[in-house]
RNA sequence: GCGCCCGUAGCUCAGUUGGAUAGAGCGGCUGACUACGAAUCAGCAGGCCGCAGGUUCGAGCCCUGCCGGGCGCACCA
């Protein structure tokens, strides 16, 4: 659909613009609200009545007129009061669609984009939130890939911050581990320093004397000295693992791993520093209340400033974020070092490092970044761009995008589900908000389990004869499948209250219906080649389209034919738009609303068993051109199609 | 106090730079499995689009004010 209404658009303006003042800009194909009506809209006689100042119905007419005999359109009309509506010549857009199949329109515009997604604290087990934050950013990864983007896939490690020093505070505090008894810790790593986790937050509230030992250990992490810096090191990598095991199950993967004890070490910071100190984007606070610090004045509000360093001389959470964000441009003059981290179907995850090692490899360096970050960062982001923009990076900073979502919060029913402990004040509330600090939390591997669980159950009830490790396998597609649909199907801007009722449903708008309509599809293919004792692929790759009849079709089965080509046509324009708004609820919605009108058309018209060959022929056509979308679409939300279900 | 976001059916949400008759799912009520798989489909009920003004050919969408809710505004990350 991309492809055509550009080539529409050429021609139209062609056409109009001897005669009236139309440009690109003003010639909008929308689609009808009503097939009836046509399948492509003009709503410009609008706007230039009021310019020429004469009635909408008369300049509709006279455009219509201009537009008599376009290539590809079969007729025009002028409806309403004053839309001007295009009917495609259906055969030939069918025929165009069906030949191009795995073409698409959209081209690249970037050197190379930078998605940075997940950036769990590796001090504790991911969660619902994480989730919502992956399955937006390998979505929008996936989606870049379709455009033809070259991408970089970065998930940043946070490997010396105040989380992770609070568990190792816990396990050398509290618990009195020794650094030999960490990996004979049982059980789940990271669902060990949940609870501890939780249990540090308390000792720190009742124990307020305790954080001086705190600012100890952060202190000899931060300079990298033993045991401390070695304790975070086996805990953040420990934890690492376990996330990327997790994302994993989501079929979610990366690139590359940049640790904040790399930036540290390799002290990016201060390169950063001098830059700005240079430019003058950050000035010596002499008095007042941040005196001793380094501060940056913000652009709308110059009464406020953001301490950058602190008046002791250690940096702030935005300085390393400025110097990190200032590598991904490749505008540091210097890069990290690298170690392949582990190995995930074939493709090598690298990890930074600050020691020299004899790979070549590199990263960073984007001409777009995108940062997949929830909305409570948004300020601080601002801050970050305007780091870059006073340091004269302005198309950097015009291409530093922060790609912000609303946060996962607990509904009162999944609260008493994990049995949370809440204070008086929590107990009134219609939502919590996801808290590591306070053990408020789904843990993404419990969900998953769960929806396995629930989903091995429905697979042992259809198709008990399968082999236990294909039910196992289609039971992880289905959970991965809900959870990545949920995740997707709500507009970033809106607060997610996560329901386990709700997200552990397999009926309606949900990931499992979309696998379940491919998998109907696939069945026909199945049953087709049995029946014909034909390979699918074979008989669609013979036909020759040129040779199908559209007008032999029923009046019923033409519109729905109609409705159903010109619907999974729209996919390209529907990633487009996905990436320039970053929604992705649109996609979804799109999927979905194609299943469901593949799923009408399929309980109208048999496929198999029409005995109209040339009508059975073009049915066959319209499902592989459905099935072929779909699967596409499915990718792009990272969702696979089980053998059966 | 300042800034950002949200308010649409009983519930959870869509609504494509302002466009034709405001749509889904869940829940409720009717129907449809000897069929290419019922995790499905066909249908019914359910709406002062928070309230009040304004802008115009046209407003759920834009502007102003108000009401209700959330999140930011650290020498935390």
């Amino acid at each position: 659909m991309f492809g055509t209404k550009k080539k529409l658009k050429e021609k139209i303006i062609a056409r109009l613009s001897p005669e009236f003042p139309v440009g690109p800009a003003e010639v909008e194909l929308t689609s009808t609200p009503d097939q009836k009506l046509g399948d492509l809209a003009m709503s410009i006689a609008f706007p230039l009545s009021r310019k020429l100042k004469t009635n909408p119905q008369a300049i509709a007419a006279k455009l219509a007129e201009l537009l008599a005999h376009l290539e590809g359109v079969e007729r025009i009309e002028v409806a309403g009061n004053g839309y001007i509506n295009l009917y495609l010549d259906r055969k030939q857009f069918f025929i165009e669609k069906f030949s191009n199949l795995k073409k698409t329109w959209l081209e690249p515009e970037e050197q190379k984009i930078i998605v940075e997604h997940t950036n769990i604290n590796p001090n504790k087990a991911a969660h619902v939130g994480h989730l919502r934050n992956a399955c937006l950013g390998d979505s929008l990864v996936r989606c870049l890939h379709y455009k033809g983007e070259k991408v970089e896939v970065q998930n940043y490690i946070d490997d010396t911050g105040v989380q992770v020093v609070e568990v190792v505070f816990g396990l050398m505090e509290l618990e009195k581990k020794s650094l030999s008894e960490l990996d004979r810790i049982p059980g789940k790593f990271d669902y060990y320093c949940w609870d501890l986790y939780t249990k540090v937050s308390r000792y720190l509230a009742e124990n307020p004397e305790a954080q001086a030992r705190k600012s100890v250990i952060l202190k000899k992490i931060e300079q990298g000295l033993s045991p401390e810096a070695d304790f975070a090191y086996q805990v953040s990598r420990r934890i690492l693992r376990a996330h990327l095991a997790t994302m994993k199950r989501l079929d979610i993967g990366y690139d590359v791993l940049p640790c904040e004890s790399s930036i540290l070490r390799l002290k990016f910071w201060e390169k950063a520093f001098e830059q700005l100190k240079k430019r003058g984007a950050v000035q010596l606070s002499k008095e007042g209340e941040s005196a001793g610090c380094w501060v940056m004045k913000l652009d709308d509000n110059p009464e406020k400033e953001k301490i950058i360093v602190r008046s002791d001389g250690t940096v702030t959470y935005v300085a390393k974020d400025i110097a990190y964000q200032m590598w991904k441009f490749g505008l540091l003059g210097q890069d990290f070092y690298y170690e392949p981290f582990i190995e995930e179907n074939g493709r090598t995850v690298w990890i930074s490092s600050a020691e020299p090692t004899p790979y070549q490899v590199h990263f960073g360096a984007g001409s777009k970044v995108y940062n997949v970050i929830d909305v409570r960062q948004s300020y601080l982001q601002k801050i970050v761009v305007q780091g870059l923009k006073s340091l004269g990076y302005l198309e950097q900073a015009d291409k530093s995008i922060h790609f912000s979502y609303e946060m996962v919060a607990l509904s009162p029913g999944s609260l008493a589900e994990i049995k949370a402990e809440l204070s008086a004040e929590d107990k009134d509330k219609a939502f919590l908000e996801v808290s590591g600090r306070k053990g408020l939390g789904i843990r993404a591997d419990d969900l998953l389990d769960r929806l396995e669980k629930k989903a091995l159950g429905e697979v042992d009830k259809r198709n008990p004869e399968l082999p236990l490790p294909n039910r196992q396998k289609i039971a992880r597609q289905i959970a991965s499948a809900s959870v990545r649909y949920f995740m997707l199907k709500y507009a970033r801007n809106s607060l997610l209250v996560f329901d386990f009722d709700e997200a552990l449903n397999f009926e309606g708008e949900t990931g499992p219906y979309l696998q379940y309509t491919a998998v109907r599809i696939r069945s026909i293919f199945r049953k087709f080649e049995e029946r014909f004792k034909a390979s699918y692929q074979d008989f669609i790759n013979h036909i020759n389209p040129e040779k199908i009849d559209l007008n032999s079709l029923q009046t019923a089965e033409a519109r729905d034919f109609w409705e159903l080509v010109i619907y999974a046509s729209g996919l390209d324009e529907e990633v487009l738009r996905s990436v320039v708004s970053l929604e992705f609820g649109g996609l979804a919605k799109f999927t979905f609303n194609l299943c469901q009108k593949f799923n009408s058309y399929y309980h109208h018209y048999p496929v198999l068993a029409e005995k109209d060959a040339k009508l059975r022929t073009l049915r066959l056509m319209t499902i592989y051109f459905v099935h072929e979308r779909l699967c596409q679409a499915l990718d792009l939300m990272g969702i696979q199609v089980p053998e059966k279900m």
